[in-house]
Formats: structure tokens, C-alpha cells, sequence
DNA sequence: CTGTTAGCGCATTCAC
DNA sequence: GTGAATGCGCTAACAG
């Protein structure tokens, strides 16, 4: 059947520690390798990942927990984490928690279970409690406790940036719309960030928040819109929601990019291509992802990473917004 | 430091043998199994995975490998595939291939390893060599051999329904654009659907089909749509060309829905959330990923399975086709 | 440098 | 019903 070390070793006629040694690439006699090698290729033999996971509890897996897969945002970052697992030569299991932290807990059990040894998280649960602090666990877009790792955006700056380009563009009436996770998460630094630099600038915010799980999100939407009908610029928590307000704004007739502006958040490059037409804010998914990879790593290695690491964003110009604003301010 | 099922057993006064049956559910008498389950609970034991997969040799997990997760239409199907699998009790690994037989052949040496059990693949490379009849893969969108179990829209039909739409929308010079791989897949069967359907209604097609991997993709479109005026209807292989033809029929200032007319096909929720204006040829994504995985689970355990299974389409109007037909009829 | 050996933690005989 | 014993295939420590 499947043949094994001790199979090879017959065949090569050496012990099945020196097999080990030749697959591992521990120096061995040049003879005697090649032997082995050749008895490997005739038996076809390839390594038992239990057995060896046994004795070494070590997986070289991952896992990688996102509310869904589906959110254009997560799938550009889950690619970008499995090409950077996958040149560590580390495999990747992915989670959909649906928001749920049952599923959550069930892959932080797989860490203690050695199925993985470790976790990226994408987590919008009360998941705190079960991460400890010896745990490998990085979060992302998320600050839990000082003892857990996070990488993140610079989402209080990215509500600075998009205010600062509306009021660029003459808006009077900036807006913001979003939908809340009962969780705290880092997007509420968006708004922060974004009536922050609004004030500075003597104007006010009028803001919606919907809560998580959106139901009739459009209605409500469509509803704030219509109460505030001055509202000229409005800065939405993510790209999809941007679409969502923009497909409202449409039934109501309301010229975007003209008589009313909008500017998104995430910039993943999905959305983009399909809606090359929306301003936004852009994460830098791909250094997110590998950033994550990489302290993940060394954290499982027992090595030291800084705590929180936070990533520029920038503004991606689109149709939604006005162009040429040189002529615009003449 | 971690509780082993001696540990337990020895917590428990029992031997480890009963240990390991009360945990697989195996009948055992009702006292013994409370002591049993309230030394594992005092010293928190978890099950080591890897010493029961080394056991067993099985591992409950499944590899999806897709050329890129980043596309929606593969984003969807990860979500489904995973929901479908975690009811089940299995694990989801993760690969984008990008189109490489490298990293699928990785992972097909995986399943030989006992690290997983089965693969479902949307591949676009010649895997084929690889995979062994005997090896539980299914494969998505691609007809390898009579060997290969595969699960499928029905691109055919869908071709002659987009075609049957334009026809009925008055469309006179139907167009059909794609971008192909050099490995023959299920998609052509669009292109052929489209194409018969419309050579039965004495039109003829232009088509425009550019290799991948698509490099001046945009530029290709245009210059094609340039050098045929006369087109006024155009199916895509899927929503993602659709939209990027759009793009060029923007900037070429023809009025999409009204001078002309288009289809794409997939219809993945993502896409169509986010463009909810264009008119497609929807798949069953949930379904196809249940088919799936029920599949795979069944080859797994040695049942029968169908070897092809084809799924049902359907129209899905947007606002990329000319609305009330009716009337425009009469 | 290399062969031998002792477990890793569990499931599964086989006796009792 | 249940405890004890055997090995799954491998790595690492040890002895040569």
C-alpha cells in the first residue's frame, strides 16, 4: 500500500532515523542520500503529515476567520493572505463566522487541538474572552485588549481624508452612513476622524447609523436622505454601502458626483474594477495581509512583534466626486 | 501541561480505553461515562487531532482550490462551499491556484498525505494527469475525463437564453466577447449556446475572444467595438467582462440598455449587489456548491455519485436590456 | 556520520 | 462493560 520510512529504509538499506535526516535536509553522506532519494522515488513516497504533526506540534496552518468570504473587502484580503502563506509554505483554512462566535471559538479549540497554529481574525463577536494572551492570534480591524495583536488602518486618518477632499469640493452638508456592529470595531474611527476635521472646519455632521444586521438598510437610507435633503457629500463606512447610498440616490434623482458627492472606504480592488466609477478611501489590503502573515509567524516562532500595527490609507479619485477641482475653486 | 486522555483516565480511575469510547460516542456504562466527562471538564482536555488522524486516517477537511478568491463569482461559491462543509463537520482549506498547476499539484499530493480528504477544484490548468480516478475530486466548470466527477451550470442553455433575450429586446447584430484560457472549459459552452441560437434565427455573430491571461483586455474591446458599429447587443462570458465592456461603451458614449444592449452571465450575489443595473444570466452558486460538497463527502465514503451533474439557469434582467418588452413590441 | 530506540496521543484489539 | 496492551509513522536523543 503507502509505503513508509520504514519501507524506504529497507529498500536503501539504512536506518529510518537517516530518512528522516534526508527528508528533513540534516547533512548525510552524499552516497547514502542519494540512495535513500532513489528508494523514495521508487516507492513513491511521500510523509505521513500526522505522524509528523504528532511529534512536532507544529501544522505549518492557519486559519483565517472573516465575517464572510463573500465581502469584496475580505475575499482580496484572504487572497492576499494565502499567497503570503503559501511562500512561508503554510496552508490555510478559511472560516466563515457569519458573525457568529460560536464558529469562532470552534477554530480558537483547532489552535489548542494543534490543528493550526494560529489565527488571523477578521472578528466582529465578544471572541476576547477566549483569545489568551499566549495564544497566536492577530486581529485585524479590531482592538480587543493589550494583550491581543492587531494590524489595521489608519481609519481615523481615512476619516480625515475623505472630509478634507469633500470640504475640497464645496461641501456644505457632509454626511455619514453606516451600519454598526454591536462589537466596537476601528471603523467607528472613520466617523471619528471624518467630524472631526468636519468641525475643525465649522460644520456640522448629520450621520446614520443603521444597526448590524441590516434590515430595510435601503429604506432607512432612503428615508434619511429624504429628511435631509441638504445633505451635498456624503462619506460612507465602505465601499458597498457607498454603492447601496448611491443606488438610493439614484431612484431619488439626485446627481451624484454633481449635485451630491460621495466617497467610500476600502478601495479593495474588486469593487474598483467593478465600480471604477466610486471615490474612496483605499486600504492597502495586500501590506495588511502581509503584515498579519508575517507577525503571525513570528509570533508562533516565539518572536517578538510590535502590538499594534496601523497602515496608511489614501484617496482614489472616482467619479463620485467632483473633478477638477482647480477650475472648480476659480 | 496539556491533558492527555492518560491524564483523564487516570483522573478518572478508569482505563484510557474507556476514555476514548465515551469521547467517540461509544456505549459505556452511564456512570462510568459522567466520571469520565467530569475529569475531562476539570482538566479542560481537548482531543490531539493529529494523533487520531495518524490513527484514523482522516482528517475531516476538504482543500477548495480556485484560481483566485478574489473573483466574486469564486468568492460566493468559497462561502457556500464552507457553510455547506462546516454543517458537516469538516474544515475548508483554501488555495488560490492562479491558474498554476504547481500549487494544485501541492495539493493533490496533500490528499495522497492523509492531510486531506478530497479537493474540489475549479481549475483551469491540465491537473488532469493528476488526479487519479480513484483520488475524490470534484471538479467545477471543467470537463477533464470520463474519470473526473464534475458539477456544472448549464452554459449551453444559458448561451441560447441570453441570446433568446437580446433577440426578443430587437437586437439585430448580437456580439459575443470573452477572454479565454488556453485549457478548454465549461465557458465555450456559452459562446456555442449564444451562437446557435442565433444562427437558428438567421443572425450572425461577431465575436471577439482574447487569450488569457487578458493583457490590453479594455483596449481590445474597444478597438473591436469600434471597428463594428453596427453591434447592438453583446453577450460576455461573465458579469465582471460585462462590466468592463460597459466601461468602454461609456467612454464610446453608446447608451448601454438603449443603443445597446448586454448580458452577462454568473450573476453572483456580489456582483449584482453592487451593479445591481446589469442584466445576467444567473447561476445557482449556493446549489452548485452544495451538489459539491455532498459529492465529494459521498466519494469520500465510498458511495456512488453521479458523475456529471448540470445545474439550471436564468435570466436575470437588469438595466442593461431594454425593460417593457410589451411595449416595445407592439 | 548513521543505526537503534523511545515515545508523541490516540483507537482498537484482546482478554478479563 | 472495561482495562491493558499494541502500534499508527515519524522525529529526536542516544549510542556507536
Amino acid at each position: 500500500m503507502k509505503a513508509t520510512m520504514k519501507d524506504v529504509a529497507a529498500l536503501a538499506g539504512v536506518g529510518v532515523g537517516t530518512v528522516s535526516r534526508v527528508i528533513n535536509g540534516i547533512k548525510v553522506k552524499e552516497q547514502t542520500k542519494d540512495k535513500v532519494e532513489s528508494a523514495i522515488e521508487i516507492l513513491n513516497y511521500e510523509r505521513n503529515e500526522y505522524a509528523r504533526g504528532l511529534k512536532k506540534n507544529k501544522t505549518n496552518t492557519l486559519a483565517l476567520i472573516v465575517p464572510t468570504i463573500w465581502h469584496p473587502f475580505f475575499s482580496e484580503f484572504a487572497y492576499y493572505v494565502e499567497e503570503e502563506l503559501s511562500k512561508e509554505g503554510y496552508k490555510l483554512y478559511l472560516c466563515n463566522s457569519n458573525g457568529e462566535a460560536d464558529k469562532e471559538k470552534e477554530y480558537i479549540q483547532m489552535v489548542k487541538q494543534n490543528k493550526v497554529d494560529g489565527i488571523i481574525g477578521v472578528t466582529y463577536s465578544d471572541i476576547d474572552k477566549y483569545v489568551s494572551a499566549n495564544l497566536p492570534f492577530v486581529s485585524i480591524d479590531r482592538y480587543f485588549t493589550e494583550d491581543v495583536y492587531y494590524v489595521t488602518s489608519d481609519n481615523l486618518l481615512g476619516g480625515k481624508i475623505a472630509a478634507s477632499e469633500l470640504i475640497k469640493r464645496k461641501v456644505q452638508y457632509p454626511a455619514y452612513i453606516s451600519s454598526v456592529s454591536k462589537y466596537k470595531n476601528e471603523t467607528l474611527k472613520r466617523y471619528e476622524g471624518f467630524s472631526e476635521y468636519c468641525e475643525d472646519h465649522n460644520l456640522s455632521v448629520v450621520k446614520l447609523m443603521v444597526d448590524e444586521p441590516r434590515v430595510n438598510f435601503v429604506q432607512q437610507v432612503e428615508q434619511f436622505l429624504i429628511e435631509h435633503p441638504e445633505i451635498d457629500g456624503i462619506f460612507a463606512v465602505n465601499d458597498l454601502t457607498a454603492l447601496d447610498i448611491i443606488k438610493v440616490l439614484d431612484k431619488l434623482e439626485r446627481k451624484v458626483g454633481e449635485d451630491i458627492q460621495i466617497i467610500g472606504f476600502d478601495g479593495s480592488k474588486t469593487a474598483l474594477d467593478q465600480n471604477y466609477l466610486l471615490s474612496t478611501i483605499r486600504q492597502q489590503v495586500d501590506k495588511m495581509a502581509e503584515v498579519s502573515v508575517q507577525n503571525i509567524i513570528k509570533l508562533i516562532d516565539g518572536n517578538e512583534v510590535p502590538k499594534r500595527v496601523m497602515l496608511p490609507v489614501k484617496f482614489v479619485e472616482g467619479y463620485t466626486t467632483k473633478k477638477n477641482i482647480d477650475i472648480i475653486e476659480k
